[in-house]
DNA sequence: TTGCGTGCAAAGGTTTTGCATGGCA
DNA sequence: TGCCATGCAAAACCTTTGCACGCAA
């Protein structure tokens, strides 16, 4: 009577495993397919997509739409990790995220909900702007 | 022996005076095809798109690539506006962008600065969340 | 054996580009 | 008059969907 939600195919765990081995750099779709096929073993686009949109739900890989480029990005976060309680940094020249780890958080998030009326998703915010190797080497 | 960098034409102030006219809302390209068109006078998606880049690029026009929606989404800045000093906030229910003016900005930046030795971009960066009205209605 | 996963192809949508015409200065 | 702006159409692009076959359980 096992109804398995899920098989656990060569593809699946290929493109977890690219994802996760970038360690917080982000991917686009294109990016993903061009790995495969350059490592002799294409996978088609409509895989990697379905695929892609298994792990956004699943919450181990999250989705951007970063604003110049055309087409979405992916990047690893983990699943395990408790992303509600830091806020992640996003540099504009290499997109690598940093998480931000820091009691401040919590400080902001009280100040904007009691002074700006604004309840804060955590989850969902990213700050951008240049990490400390990018501000070095322009 | 001017040399008139672009013309100013009605779909050039049709387009920035409907963006304008809506505070701060957000809007799709096909929005404000959909818009004109009802109004009697349509105007070329070609058009909308190369005033939209222009508008960007001058700062008087800002685009946001929404996550789960497909297409870009537009919102007026002002353009004389300093949005160096504040931070955004953007609701995700109902889209509005509000502009946080906060003494807490340089604060924070500095923070960020000198503690996780990361640059700040804060034209860039947007905090997401729910704002007063939508709180309240889910 | 069962049924999900895969890949190819085609469709859907948004955005960009070419080219001839129209309108502002 | 000169030149940019416009609009139509076609193209390019990313993403999704249909269908037949393959593979994990």
């Amino acid at each position: 009577m096992q109804r398995p939600a899920s098989y656990k195919t060569k593809q699946s765990e290929a493109i977890l495993g690219y994802i996760a081995s970038l360690g917080g750099s982000h991917v686009t779709a294109a990016q993903i397919a061009a790995h495969f096929s350059a490592q002799q073993r294409p996978i088609g686009r409509a895989t990697i997509y379905r695929h892609l949109e298994k792990l956004v739900a699943g919450g181990q890989v999250r989705r951007y739409t970063t604003d110049g480029l055309a087409g979405a990005c992916y990047q690893y976060t983990g699943g395990g990790q408790d992303c509600h309680k830091h806020l992640h940094l996003k540099c504009e020249s290499c997109g690598v995220i940093q998480h931000l780890d820091c009691g401040m958080l919590s400080e902001i998030e009280r100040h904007i909900l009691s002074e700006h009326d604004f309840e804060m998703n955590a989850l969902k915010t990213v700050l951008y702007g240049r990490c400390k190797a990018c501000c070095k080497a322009p």
